[in-house]
DNA sequence: TTAATTTGGTTTATATTATAAACTTATTTA
DNA sequence: TAAATAAGTTTATAATATAAACCAAATTAA
């Protein structure tokens, strides 16, 4: 009998699957550009964004723009290879017809 | 500014996703079926069934079968409309490129 | 010039979740 | 009749997601 396929659980969760959704369109992306476009808090996206760095699967730079804070993501191969097998297990639960 | 859409937290969980996949593809499944078919406990399963049936996603009945207990598990139309409207709102998260 | 507000976050607390372990009851099988 | 299996349920725990509270620096207002 054919058993579904696990989902990474560092993108199945909508905060971090937003965030790289959107940075592997992109190319890179400041925190409050990932905040208003994801609608999350600050506090919530700074927990998934150092997440996803520690997991490897963005890169984060911390510096300044303006004498502000600046923080800049980026995806990471490891990052794109994980979205698209993570796509790949979710469409058998999508598409359970097929 | 675009923003992404809401993930129904109800079906944005693993094996609740599981489940209604493989109950709108079969129009019925019973308990041990859909244990083998997503490879869960049994602890985990019933508490989510439970929840799917509460949220009026499935309906849940309980009978005998060879003088043992039988589950069985059909998807309501709520189940299927939201069903539909997560896989909707997910693509916008699978497809960022479009 | 100093008080209040805004920017760009981080840290901490909390409530919810998912999950498995332990348990239950009935039925076979040895 | 004792042990094992089936079909679950209940309870305990660990992990999560999330927001609230907090902080430091810069800007604006009084």
């Amino acid at each position: 009998m054919k058993v579904l396929s696990e989902l990474d659980p560092i993108l199945h969760s909508q905060l971090r699957l937003a965030v790289v959704s959107i940075l592997i369109g992109t190319e890179e992306a400041d925190f409050t550009f990932l905040k208003t476009r994801t609608g999350s808090t600050a506090g919530n996206l700074s927990v998934q964004l150092e997440k996803l760095s520690t997991e490897g699967y963005i890169s984060v730079e911390k510096s300044f723009r303006n004498k502000r804070p600046l923080t800049t993501c980026r995806i990471t191969p490891k990052g794109i290879r994980q979205f698209e097998s993570y796509v790949k297990a979710l469409q058998e639960y999508l598409s359970p017809h097929e």
